[in-house]
DNA sequence: ACAGAAACGTAGTGGTGACTACAAAATACC
DNA sequence: GGTATTTTGTAGTCACCACTACGTTTCTGT
C-alpha cells in the first residue's frame, strides 16, 4: 500500500487517463458503475491496477467528481459569452445549457451526488457542497446585479429551478418546457 | 419462502405493524438503514422475522414506500383547508407544510428514491414516479384553475420548486426563506 | 549490465448482505 | 389435546465488493 512518492512521472499520466475514462463511465451510467470489478473490466484492466493507481474506492470517486466537475467548470465557461444579464436572461441561458443532451448526466451526478451525501456520507458530502457552491458562484457571476444578498438569492432561486427541473424530469419523462417557462417568466422583471 | 396463504389474519396486523416501525426507521435515518440485519436489530427481532413477514427485501422498501406515500396523503389532506387557490398561495401553503420538520424526512427520502430510481432500478423507478404523481395529483386539486394543460404546467413548476428547494438545502445548510420567497413571487398573478 | 523501482498479474482475504435449511420451542385456535 | 401457526436457534450458502499478498516482468539510471 504505501505513501507512494512516486518521483517517475508516468503514473500521474497514466492515472489522469484512467479517470478521464472513469469519468465517462460515471456520467453515462451512474456512480454505482465505478465499482472496483466492472469499472475495471470495461477499462480492460484488472481492479488490482484501479487499486494500484488510486489508492482506495474513495479516492476515485473524488478523482472522477473532481473532474467532473473540472469539465462542468469548463462547458460552463465555454457557453458564458456577453455581460452579465438579468435574472430572467441568466435562467433561460442557463436552462438551454443544463436541459442540453451533452449537459443532462451532470446534473444526474451531482443529484445523486447530494442525495448520497446527505445522511453524511463522504466524500459525498463535502463533495456534493462544493459543487452546488461552484454552481451558485457561476450563476452569481452571470447576473447584473451588485454583490449581496439579492444576487445570493437570485442565484440560489435559480438553481433550485434548474435542481429540481432535473429531479422531475428524471422520473416524470414529460417535457419540462412549459414548466420552466412559466418558471422563467416569474423570474423577470426583478423584485427583490 | 412460499406464496404464503395465510389464513389466520393476525399475520397481516403483525406485518402491518412492522411496517410502520420500519417506516419510522426509513423517515428518520434514510433508506439505507433497511439492511435486514440492522433493522431486524432496531425492531428487537431477527432477520428471519423480516423475511418470514415480507418475503424480500424488495417487498420490504415497496410496503415502507406505500406506507410513506399514505402517510403523506394524509398529512396532505389534513392540511388542505380551504378551497382552491392561486398557484402564487398555493405555493406557499404547499412550502409551509414542506419545510415543517416533521415533514422533511418525506422529501428527503423521495429525492433518495427519485435518484435511486433514475438508473431504472426497481422498486424505486416505479415509486418515485407514483410519488411524483400524486404530488402533481395534490396541487392540481388545490389550484383554482380548470383542468388542463396550464394548470399541470403550474402543478409542475410549483414542484419543481419543492424539490429543488430540498435539494438545495440538503447539501447546502442555509436558510431558503429568502429564495423561496423569491419564487413565490414569481409564481403570482397568474401568466399562461 | 545490473540494481532498484515501477508496472502489472494471479490469487486470496475478510467483511457484508440477502436469503435459505432445518428443526425445535412457544403460542394461539378449536 | 391436537393442529396450525408463529417465533426462535443455529447454521450455512452465495454473491458482491473493497482491499491485500506476493510474485514476475518491464523500465530506468548509472
Amino acid at each position: 500500500m504505501s505513501i507512494q512518492v512516486r518521483s517517475k512521472a508516468k503514473f500521474a499520466s497514466k492515472r489522469e487517463a484512467m479517470t478521464q475514462r472513469l469519468t465517462d463511465i460515471a456520467l453515462a451510467d451512474g456512480l454505482s458503475e465505478l465499482v472496483l470489478l466492472r469499472a475495471a473490466k470495461r477499462l480492460a484492466t484488472s481492479d488490482r491496477m484501479l487499486v494500484y493507481y488510486f489508492g482506495t474506492k474513495s479516492e476515485i470517486i473524488h478523482a472522477v467528481l473532481t473532474c467532473i466537475s473540472q469539465r462542468q467548470s469548463a462547458m460552463l465557461a465555454a457557453r458564458s459569452s456577453g455581460g452579465p444579464r438579468s435574472a430572467k436572461r441568466v435562467f433561460e441561458k442557463a436552462w438551454t445549457i443544463v436541459s442540453d443532451p451533452k449537459f443532462v448526466p451532470f446534473m444526474r451526478v451531482w443529484t445523486e451526488v447530494v442525495s448520497r451525501g446527505s445522511r453524511g456520507e463522504e466524500p459525498y458530502k463535502t463533495l456534493g457542497e462544493q459543487a452546488i457552491s461552484s454552481w451558485l458562484a457561476w450563476l452569481e457571476t452571470r447576473l447584473a446585479m451588485p454583490p449581496g444578498k439579492a444576487r445570493g438569492r437570485h442565484a440560489a432561486a435559480i438553481l433550485t429551478i434548474l435542481f429540481g427541473a432535473t429531479l422531475l424530469e428524471m422520473s416524470h419523462r414529460r417535457s419540462t418546457l412549459g414548466t420552466v417557462k412559466l418558471l422563467g417568466a416569474g423570474l423577470g422583471p426583478f423584485r427583490n
